[in-house]
DNA sequence: GCGTGACGTCGAAGCGCTTCGACGGGGGAC
DNA sequence: GTCCCCCGTCGAAGCGCTTCGACGTCACGC
């Protein structure tokens, strides 16, 4: 293994020195910075990350807590998962893998070790048992969601509020008059995961207000399921037109259960969904839905930590909710003329 | 932060006495050991990662390398990991994520910084260009898949050739005399991506042992496109009645598709798939598959890298291909009887 | 001409842990 | 009783890096 006592040696200079010309902490002239990289590159030297981190307390690695429940859909996780990494990457930081099933140990666990300089985590539930931990911990966090009482931690979610809210306001000016929220599975609401619960409170608060007649419906992953509620929705609000999905796996399922029961998308029901563009793209009816970022999610997820990271003072934001964008496809229209 | 030489203090001992009683690596008095071990819990004592890699030349952290290209089912690499990383915590080791976009400077990267002390590789191709480093880095390795050339590379796989096999084989107790297969999207099969081929190469040499007539066809990951794939055929196979799909994103599609077109599955077609068991059970006809066992991969790849770590002398052993397992579900019935 | 900084570099002191050699004491073999 | 060896523990030497204080040099201002 080449050290920095070699590569120093190779450059006829003192180790500190190859250390601030790589670190930039104090100036360094021109040329003997370029021969200590030569030394560097000739050399093949790498620094050693054990020996780093003990000596400047930063290990340089992010810890990211992925969810493992049902009820959550994979390709979200695995996309925001691979932005984090990127990101990370671009500041110089590697990304260790925890599973939410270690729980609060393993969160303790990589932070007092020193494994981790900050942690970031996905699936905040509203009473999330992690909270106090994450606020005692002496390393910087940032959350994937947003928890009832988000005093004193960093959060970043989509708006899912808003989100709501945009999809029943592009169905009301289509002229629907009567719509339904088919959502999450019932175990996401039972465990109070804060963005399923704002996703109804948008729904509902903005079909109240452009007095609109609306119901929800928890629906399981599943395309029996979808039928299941694809029947009761009919059965229940015989005069419904419009409907937002906020459920991955359901969404084609249900539109197929729609035309089944003889239903046309978007002929006799709009369809709206909140997922990712690429599902909203590639169902068969392409749908008219709010987008999921999980990029810029775990993207703004690592800048954020970065800035806490930097401690030059300035506060970050305590709650970064990005705006829904809704994009049209194929599966809205306006409301046929009632009764022609 | 509280540190090794004041647990020492605490508990009347020299640091060294609490490192092994912490390791083991010496004997140390049952008295000791337990006083030792009161000490830190009473002052919370977690040794520092970085300090304990410096020293000991273990990080224990291992590198999972997970691809992130088209054509690769998510779900599968998120089990995979996640099943990485709980195994790999039993042993007391944390898993540092990479992604390919990172190619070889990544690996070369972790691993000459001492980051990680050993990797798993995934989706790897046969004429990976990863291959060579590997062998030439100073840290073990387990490749999920299989290279052409796995000389002196410890690889991991389901044994694809096999789970060919063994779907034609089944088909053919059942009856069936043409077989078609139902393949991934042709960019894997450019990429010359192991698994692909081996499927068909199984696929083939059954059908052609058994005097079955088959045929190949490889499949872009779209509804429509598994549509294309059914129509196509019926049209160039009319004596088709068994089908393996060897591409998780269609097998649903291809199902509805082949339901459209007037074929009760398993009625007038027996559909067989490798995938993984989820998939293939909730599928609106649960489907007869040999089961892509991602949870047991990763598991046995963190295992023959711990004994590798290990280093107790004891080769690994280089090919560890997983027998194929079929399980029989709904869609899978003898054929009627010819012009019956 | 001398004080004053800023610049560029060095040396040494750790960072917190593991591990090696050493050492005292007790027990078994003879 | 003596010798040996093993058990249990200690002290000290690093592991490879960062960082702090110090120092010499040079340019500048007055």
């Amino acid at each position: 293994m080449v050290k920095i006592t070699d590569v120093a040696r190779h450059a006829g200079v003192s180790p500190s020195t190859v250390s601030y010309a790589l670190s930039g902490k104090r100036p360094i002239s021109e040329e003997t910075r370029r021969r200590v990289e030569e030394s560097i590159r000739r050399l093949g030297y790498r620094p050693h990350a054990g020996a780093r981190a003990l000596a400047s307390s930063r290990s340089n690695v992010l810890a990211l807590v992925a969810p493992l429940r049902t009820g959550i859909h994979v390709p979200v996780v695995m996309q925001f998962a691979v932005s984090v990494v990127t990101t990370a990457r671009r500041h110089d930081h590697d990304v260790l893998l925890l599973t939410q099933e270690e729980g609060e140990d393993g969160l303790r666990r990589v932070a007092d070790t020193a494994l981790v300089d900050a942690l970031i985590v996905m699936d905040v539930q509203l009473h999330d048992p992690r909270l106090p931990l994450l606020r005692s911990l002496d390393r910087p966090s940032v959350l994937i969601g947003f928890p009832a009482e988000p005093d004193g931690l960093t959060c970043v979610d989509l708006d899912f509020r808003a989100a709501g809210e945009r999809c029943v306001e592009h169905l009301a000016r289509l002229g629907h008059r009567t719509v339904a929220l088919v959502g999450s599975p019932p175990e996401v609401y039972v465990r109070r995961t804060a963005f399923a619960q704002r996703v109804v409170k948008g729904f509902t608060g903005a079909a109240d207000r452009a007095g609109m007649a609306s119901s929800v419906l928890p629906c399981e992953a599943s395309p029996a399921a979808a039928r299941r509620a694809a029947e009761r929705l009919l059965r229940e609000q015989p005069a419904l037109t419009g409907v937002v999905v906020h459920n991955e796996a359901v969404l084609e399922p249900l539109i197929v259960a729609f035309e089944e029961l003889g239903l046309r998308v978007p002929g006799d029901l709009s369809v709206t969904a909140i997922c990712p563009d690429e599902l909203a793209a590639s169902v068969r009816v392409p749908v008219t839905s709010v987008a999921l970022p999980s990029a810029e999610l775990g993207e703004r997820a690592v800048e954020l930590l970065m800035r806490k990271l930097a401690g030059d003072g300035e506060p970050v934001p305590e709650a970064t909710l990005l705006p829904p964008r809704l994009t049209e496809r194929a599966s809205t229209a306006p409301r046929a003329a009632p009764g022609g």
